[in-house]
DNA sequence: GGGAAATATGTCATATTGGACATAGATTCT
DNA sequence: AGAATCTATGTCCAATATGACATATTTCCC
């Protein structure tokens, strides 16, 4: 692929790259989702643990019911700083908050 | 503090609650801004290690380089999702992301 | 000191995120 | 079964984050 038409697709709004990079890429994408879904993971745990409805922790939180559950889920509207400030809300530490993460990649050669 | 009063104070943008509730709020933040802070020294210092400059590392992230800076910075526009990705990006592993953010709260009683 | 490369800072337009509401679905209790 | 409580999903628009650009500042080498 020439110069020109690579900046043509990138203009479109094309990542492009080879192979390996678009591999690199996904392999990324799917920690980072990994990452997002230990953190929702903790987030359910200790609200329960501490017996917290989702409704009451969204009034600590500043936030609504249905937020909290999407946060939970690990929705796609959901990002890392609102899990994390939600974590720290219900109490976790970053030591705590770190060990979820570090959960993240336990499955997979490091 | 009668209720109405509250009210109109919540709307306005105030965030209504007694001295504990403040400063656990302020803790709270003050934990978020030294996890971003520890993730951000991560990307500088890997960054540096790998002998990449902003730019080159601004163009793996499809991003400009006064980003990166901002990102090394900690810079208020800067999510921990961002930080996060830039490290992923730099070749650092869920459990690497959880050193530097376990290193966060490593000053202050847990 | 001067030029070049690297890094920092300010601003803007656009994209993404987040709180709110409505409503649907699930669970529990009697 | 049905009422009550809890959780999930979809949509809207206000707030925030992001890439890009211009430009300033710092660092390094000669």
């Amino acid at each position: 692929m020439n110069e020109a038409k690579r900046k043509r697709l990138e203009q479109a709004g094309w990542a492009v790259g080879d192979a390996a990079q678009f591999l690199e890429l996904n392999e990324h994408e799917a920690r980072f989702v990994e990452m997002k879904l230990a953190l929702a993971a903790g987030v359910r745990q200790k609200r329960e643990r501490i017996g917290l409805t989702q409704t009451s922790l969204a009034e600590r939180l500043g936030s609504s019911q249905s937020r909290v559950a999407k946060i939970e889920a690990g929705d796609r509207s959901v990002s890392i700083d609102l899990l994390v400030r939600s974590l720290l809300t219900i109490g976790a530490n970053p030591a705590e908050i770190a060990q979820y993460i570090k959960r993240a990649g336990a499955t997979r050669a490091a």
